[in-house]
DNA sequence: TTTGCACTGTTATTTGATTAACAATATTAC
DNA sequence: GTAATATTGTTAATCAAATAACAGTGCAAA
């Protein structure tokens, strides 16, 4: 089996691991380190070091015994299986807050992921530069896509829009879309969607809590009748 | 094993969901349905009709053969697992555009759930209400979660001072933190943490579109060789 | 009736991910 | 040189989640 099918099959968390262990590493580079132990790693992550190693394993990758990983390699390996050569151009639908808040987030990070559009409906954003980006009119969306070959779009427009501007960026050719309104879309098959709610997880957060609170409740009341 | 016993044990995707086909039934019931299948909640969120009832037999809900579900009675079921009595409220630290979005987009909803305060650092910010929520200084941060009884934080400040709000939210008293900020923080055992990075995400859509692009050169190459 | 159908509800199986157990070995301390 | 130690690397076991299989049942149609 070559890399590619080896990479192919790694485990969707072990993914997002290595995005992770990158932007670790990349930090502990710029301090002036230059191996890391997978205990190391694992405290900054806040995982377990057979975790990492596990994972450094099914990439594999191998340390120094008693020396641990060299940390540039491991970028640079890091950086062969989740980034493209040639790079891959991103574009942002929908900058209200959250549109302009990731904007922000991602331009002029070193990563190989750059955005190269946004889209709006409103007037006021048309034709400028947000943090850099140019702005088009959403019904340039496709035109757009096509000619700068945009291979992953970020749909952050109101939940109302968000199947109708998904349809759009499918025909255009988006291969990868990041769901970020809190309404389910529907794509084919082949184009790679992610959704992420934001509503949900503080409900998450927030039953969590509750039941810390019911517990030590409970916890109070059978200690005063004892 | 009472009511509260079982709920703490629900799976935590199984709590995810139920945030879900809550927001869905909502939707529902405006339009003025009374009964839901388990088929029709699947397809709105993309999962099978299996889960759903799963989840729901997990919460120990009935629907009615060949009838469905009661959309009201099932809403209100999960609000008594997910929902505190009481309500709970939330204080968003880091008033950038990230923060801003999440005022915009949880204030006003008919959750249990309410933005109470947010915390800044910028002047122009202090004192002004963003989207109807009060903006403090980040020095009164203590005083005014202790006052409010704030219990949930999310972080959305820049990363450098994700540890340190952290910390001094702990210390304030808050039972649950929900962490924007791309680096992983520690907290005590007791406070529920929940981390989302919304660079991971995207880097784990390149991945697997880069996949799918590396998947469909081979096809057209081994197509031409034949 | 009674037969088929369209649902729900539950248990069993499979899959995916994490954790545990431990073998292997270079380095250090003595 | 030898024993102890700290590390990596791999396989085995466990745990969590999703899926499959199917039993149960009321309604509708014949």
């Amino acid at each position: 089996m070559n890399a590619l099918e080896t990479f192919k099959q790694l485990p969707h968390k072990t993914i997002e691991r290595l995005s992770q262990y990158r932007r670790a590493l990349l930090i502990c580079l710029d301090n002036g380190k230059d191996y890391i132990y997978s205990h190391e790693i694992a405290r900054i992550q806040h995982i377990t070091s057979v975790q990492v190693r596990r994972d450094l394993m099914l990439i594999g990758y191998s340390g120094t015994l008693r020396k641990g990983y060299n940390i540039q390699k491991l970028i640079d390996l890091i950086g062969e299986i989740i980034d493209s050569e040639k790079g891959i151009k991103v574009a942002i639908v929908g900058i209200g807050n959250l549109g302009s808040a990731l904007v922000n987030y991602f331009t002029g990070k070193r990563y190989r992921l750059a955005i190269s559009s946004c889209f709006d409906n409103n007037p006021d954003k048309i034709g400028q530069s947000i943090h850099g980006v140019p702005c088009y009119s959403v019904s340039d969306m496709q035109k757009v896509i096509q000619n700068e070959n945009i291979e992953i779009a970020i749909i952050t427009v109101p939940v109302t829009s968000a199947q109708s501007v998904a349809d759009e960026l499918v025909k255009a050719g988006v291969k990868g879309i990041l769901n970020y309104t809190p309404k389910p879309i529907v794509v084919p098959d082949d184009v790679y969607l992610e959704e992420y709610d934001m509503i949900t997880t503080l409900e998450k957060v927030a039953f969590y809590v509750k039941m810390q609170n019911e517990n030590s409740e409970n916890k109070q009341l059978s200690q005063a009748s004892n």
